[in-house]
DNA sequence: GTGGTCTAGACCACC
DNA sequence: GTGGTCTAGACCACG
């Protein structure tokens, strides 16, 4: 579990937590049925209060990523990894449709949208081939 | 002066309010020299707190893009279509950046992004072939 | 607002209060559009910590039966009513489900079952007929 | 011995167990006289922690469900019949009690209760004739 | 004034 | 040991 919090982003810790682990289901490195770290554990490591921890645990239980496994702690949910890569997918879209509203009508044209996009694509591959 | 104000949005309503002026000067629906209107009639018009229009007017005179007519009112600055073109043009690439950023960390391929984009500008333009 | 809160019961306060706000929705003693007593002021009434309402009204908030109006309040949502009013059949129906099948699996015949709320709603009427 | 725990279950685990035994000595599957299994062998079937069950066995014994044979283990009580029939039938009507308090304080009719216990039970005997 | 976030620390039931 | 609930009180952004 490498979750790095950042306290200059804008969003919440407890939902920098909840993303994160979205993700890592989403892209496989959290499977099915393996536990999540304890609630005091995961605070201790990130340096936060284990309410702030409680509380992305509880947001996952109810979105059913994370089940209880009660008086053992929360793992993974069966299903988790198709809910996660749907949410994720649908996530990115609402908030590419809400920019590409906002740049329309902000009269910026689709073409420079499109090159905008493809730009900022290859800055990050090249930085991946470097790194 | 056409503002629509989305109570829905993350966005606070002083931003919201600030950014479309921005928009309307880049645009050049909003000519250097015109005045805005009083703060009053604004937050009138839009069922607002003056309290909020206020504060997207002083974020606008701190970046420049309105100036004081001491008695008169607010009225767009000179240089201000320059500024709001670049902040605009800013302003939308960073939360590209930072959503593709998002989504190539989540695994969404750089092809799925494009035929996304490409979807929703189609959209709009059938929204507004329509309209 | 006349919410009840009971310490003896086994459902935790965010619950109670939450459930009881759902309720009376549902049945129209809270209309749509209508605002909900300030956090710190239910939290004053029913003398429970500010934080124990919140997470009632969060719930309330991620099931969408309330909408907050940023700086002003938190107000039920248009389309509350409907909502509140399927939830409720669910829930209700959910559990009526689980405890019948314990029943039949415990034995108790059917008839027994029938009778036995038959019986119960007797009782109630009765004591509506009272008071 | 046929016990079911169900994980997703409200109901804490070890009162599922102790429901379970009192339910299969009020329907006559488990005879006075008759030995329970011992703690680790249940907790082996059903693979949940010993702890758990010998809570379970612990709250029989309280009830006088369960008798202790010294050395031996744990078997049915003489008088358990009897005893666990009225518990049986106390327990299911007072969550049946409860369920249509609430469900008439949110407006739901007599009618609709009554249709909705007919339909379940159609259900549970459909799958019963199926199965 | 409003809600939202976070911390700190207590107590509980369950396994 | 685990998560869950609740309290107390601080700080912040928004209107």
């Amino acid at each position: 579990m490498f979750l790095q919090i950042d306290p200059g982003d804008a969003a919440p810790i407890y939902e920098q937590i909840a993303r994160q682990i979205q993700f890592a289901v989403a892209s496989g490195s959290l499977a099915p049925g393996e536990m999540v770290p304890s609630v005091r554990e995961l605070a201790r490591q990130l340096a936060v209060n284990p309410n702030t921890v409680a509380r992305a645990y509880r947001e996952l239980q109810s979105q059913g990523v994370l089940d209880a496994q009660r008086g053992l702690g929360l793992s993974v949910a069966a299903d988790a990894v198709e809910k996660c890569r749907q949410q994720r997918a649908t996530w990115i879209r609402e908030r590419l449709i809400h920019l590409v509203g906002e740049a329309l009508h902000a009269k910026v044209s689709p073409r420079q949208l499109q090159s905008m996009l493809q730009d900022i694509i290859q800055t990050h591959s090249r930085q991946e081939t470097q790194s």
